[in-house]
RNA sequence: GGUCGGUUGGCCGAGUGGCUAGGCAACGGUCUGCAAAACCGUCUACGGCGGUUCGAAUCCGCCACCGACCUCCA
């Protein structure tokens, strides 16, 4: 009933409906990491933005393949394919197998995005284990003229390709330009031109992530794998490809004109893209060295954090923000962030406790309204926050008896709310406090009855020594109106 | 240098040609034995200069500053 969602194509650059190729199913498929290093921050924001993605997408109805892989081959690490490959440094480094490298960092990967409350795509495939479709696309394009051998590696013959198509259609790159912004990266190049991308690269004596082919022992080019894997598991065309902005050009440019040549169109109808995560106005990212990583944000050990930030902390920070806005990250935006997170879910118990009454004083259909048009325009994450925490608002005010709500409507609300921040913004609550066992309740009911005594006996001492040794093993006591209610902080 | 994007109140961050999100912080009040929580209220911003318009933070132009991409990066 709310299918009308709306999506920046940045294809197009506009605000597109979103159709799928072949209702109700739905192919998604999102760059994921390399896996060379423990993830960090910026990790987080595309897992989670593609997170929301796919479980709105599914909260619409439809049947949604969600595809992101791991990257673990053929990532080289200087300019003009000239470099090593990553993984096979790190292993080297650290004298291991280049597997277990990516094992570990995979391993890594899925523990920190489970911690975030990411779901699991559908398929996670490896570069890896797709070599020999990633030849056969190198075969398919050198016998349509696209692409040339040279030494052993076969390179993407890019200016051909712009003769009869367009290249730069993604990121308005026009040809004549690169010839004159790459020009000093040519020289020993095995490369026509120095925009020419590599589809298989020969491997050196000492490189140890190998696979025979007929040109070369070697590994297959970077932006293959994308369009090796998104061709196996979605098709040829399927609906969204996603990733980070950053990977706009060179790399999905690179999968565009690989697909048309390939298969005579490009891979996607609609790519979305999301911006990057900036600390002091310059993006987080590998080559600049600033970067925290989410270990270091859980535990709050990084010179740049002033304490631990929570997982869900760090994704109610990165919905705060649109997906295409840069967002800054400091100690007092996460702060800002976690406090208004806490509001939020504590608002969400205390639908609860709304004793329904006969007026009704607030609109849930046309909150709802709102929220999902929200949602719908683009996955606007913060203009729903903002209407929860108005809902958040009137739950209070309900609560404390200054407004009315019917009891459909608290129902209505209640189900919603749940809908809206757990299951769509996959947001939950963190507090020991669920896992409370029966004995603490049970203890915590006695100790808050003596101190409920000690009250009524004016004994203000040991109602206040109560309070603050239970505030000390972290138990906030919270008085009200109906008696004291208590939390694990 | 080229291409693209941004500049919003103390901070973070939405947004729209007129009805002026939200969170955090701050201040005042209600409640409370005190406090916390909660509630109510206050704080009215859109880089600069021009232009279009009855009306622009929102559209156009110029300028300034910041950033992304052009090499690996989410």
């Amino acid at each position: 009933m709310h299918k009308n969602l709306k999506i920046f194509n940045s294809l197009s650059r506009k605000i597109e409906l979103f159709e799928p190729l072949n209702t109700p199913n739905v192919g998604l498929y999102v760059c994921g990491p390399t896996v060379y290093g423990d993830p960090h921050l910026g990790h987080a924001r595309p897992a989670i933005t593609f997170d929301i993605l796919y479980r709105y997408l599914q909260h619409l109805g439809y049947k949604v393949r969600y595809i992101r892989n791991i990257t673990d081959v053929g990532h080289l690490e200087n300019d003009a394919d000239e470099g090593e490959d990553k993984i096979a440094k790190k292993a080297r480094l650290e004298q291991l197998e280049p597997m277990e490298v990516v094992q570990y960092y995979t391993d890594r990967y899925h523990e920190f995005m489970k911690l975030l409350n990411v779901k699991s795509p559908s398929i996670e495939p490896r570069a890896s284990g797709h070599i020999i479709e990633q030849l056969g696309i190198v075969e398919k394009i050198l016998e349509k003229g696209y692409a040339y051998e040279s030494n052993g590696s076969v390179y993407f013959d890019v200016e051909k390709y712009n003769k009869e198509h367009k290249y730069g259609v993604l990121s308005g790159r026009v040809l004549e330009d690169l010839y004159s912004s790459t020009r000093d990266l040519e020289g020993q190049s095995e490369k026509k031109n120095s925009f020419d991308f590599a589809l298989w690269k020969k491997a050196s004596p000492t490189h140890i992530m190998r696979w025979p082919s007929k040109y070369s022992d070697g590994f297959p080019g970077w932006h293959l794998e994308c369009t090796a894997m998104s061709a196996r598991y979605l098709g040829e065309t399927f609906d969204i490809h996603g990733g980070g902005m950053d990977l706009l050009f060179p790399h999905h440019e690179c999968e565009i004109a690989q697909s048309v040549i390939a298969h005579g169109h490009g891979p996607a109808k609609y790519w979305m893209h999301n911006n990057m995560i900036t600390i002091n106005g310059q993006k987080m990212g590998k080559s600049l060295g600033n970067f925290i990583t989410l270990e270091e944000f859980f535990t709050g050990k990084h010179q740049l954090l002033k304490q631990a930030w929570t997982p869900m902390t760090i994704r109610f920070f990165i919905l705060q923000a649109h997906y295409r806005s840069t967002v800054d990250f400091s100690n007092e935006a996460l702060e800002a962030a976690g406090k208004g997170l806490k509001r939020l879910m504590e608002g969400m118990a205390q639908i609860e406790k709304i004793k329904a009454g006969k007026n009704d004083q607030f609109n849930v259909e046309e909150w709802s309204d709102k929220c999902f048009e929200a949602l719908n325009d683009d996955l606007n994450t913060p203009v729903l926050i903002a209407h929860l925490f108005d809902a958040v608002k009137a739950i209070n005010s309900a609560v404390a008896g200054k407004i009315e709500m019917s009891e459909n409507s608290v129902k209505q609300l209640h189900d919603l709310f749940r809908l809206l921040v757990v299951e769509i913004l996959g947001l939950e609550t963190e507090t020991a406090a669920e896992e409370t066992s029966e004995t603490l309740s049970g203890v915590m009911d006695l100790v808050l009855n003596i101190r409920q005594q000690a009250k009524m006996n004016k004994d203000w001492a040991t109602a206040d020594k109560i309070r603050d040794e239970l505030l000390a093993m972290g138990i906030v006591v919270k008085d009200g109106k109906e008696g004291a209610t208590w939390e694990v902080k």
